[in-house]
DNA sequence: CGACTTGTTCGGCTCGTTCCGAACGATCGG
DNA sequence: CCGATCGTTCGGAACGAGCCGAACAAGTCG
């Protein structure tokens, strides 16, 4: 009867990961995939993988590589045994957020700046009033991209511990 | 020919701003309206809005509501004349961000923790080794979403140049 | 070499989202 | 009170995302 309850709760927590990778843009597979290499004792195949969340093996091949992608799971392409691949979490958070910040946000916001740089030289040819008030606007927006850009760089750098240590510290003036 | 490079000027960084509005979860139809937003030199309607971009006045009802939801425009419910509600942009990001991660990511960990805290009290009525293996995995998440959540408290209550400078001065010991 | 296991890719189905047009309220001036 | 204008809501079409099963490729062991 315990077990029962060990798996129960197992899942309770596993379907709540599903439904946090929900609200951060993943999909609820990617989420349950997780939470289950979270909680094994060891880094586990495809075949394993299917065998535990009742996921399509094609299902399991995708997410995987999603997940491998942006850093939340890691690909330990192995090794002696019959089976190939396995998998197992990054179980740092921090260390996952940064990793998502500089593969999307950090690469969205430098494509983003050098469309404004090239629109404000665009602008120069152009005279009038209306078209300085754009370039104005255009700067604005480009020196909120570079600091957030900063501020992001910043950020990534340091562990969680360190941050808010830091904004303690700082605080305390 | 001035007037019509400025507004395609102008309309590159719109639809610059689209891609972006995708990048982040957000409709293409949401960046667009929120730069022609950006760009008015005065709040705008549901019809004028209508005009500006070109898509209908259900999407742009719906579009405006999303915006006013996270907070990336404001709703002037208005005075004086014909028109009732107007919308104004607004133009600091990381206020967007932060009220973003506090409306979603700082409910999602909530919630989430409150699952964690009951799911080990459960675990505590279970025997066996693997059942204290779970709780003691459970903790570990319990402890990162609680230093991330502490971090969101701090982060979202400063501006980026306070950030900056605290990490910077953090990191000259 | 041939049977088996593992992982990827492909086509199809389903469901949610985005956007549209039309119908429906609600508010204001005359 | 009536017409006009503004905003919301509803039903539907087009599109994309998630997931599946089946076919395919690649490597392993007998």
């Amino acid at each position: 009867m315990t077990e029962d309850e060990r798996s129960a709760v197992r899942e309770e927590v596993i379907e709540s990961l599903a439904r946090s990778a929900e609200v951060y843009g993943l999909s609820r597979s990617a989420g349950r995939v997780y939470g289950v290499l979270y909680f094994s004792s060891e880094p586990l195949s495809i075949p394993e993988l299917v065998e535990e969340t009742g996921y399509a093996k094609s299902t399991i091949s995708n997410v995987t590589r999603k997940l491998t992608r942006i850093g939340m799971v890691r690909r330990r392409s192995s090794g002696g045994g019959g089976r190939r691949v396995r998998f197992e979490p990054e179980t740092d958070f921090w260390f996952i957020v940064g990793d998502v910040l500089r593969q999307y946000a950090h690469r969205e916001m430098q494509t983003t700046r050098r469309t404004l740089d090239r629109a404000l030289d665009r602008l120069d040819d152009v005279d009038g009033e209306a078209a300085r008030d754009d370039a104005d606007r255009i700067r604005a927006l480009d020196a909120q991209y570079d600091q957030l850009e900063t501020l992001l760089e910043l950020a990534v750098d340091h562990s969680t511990e360190e941050l808010i240590e830091a904004i303690d510290q700082y605080e305390a003036d």
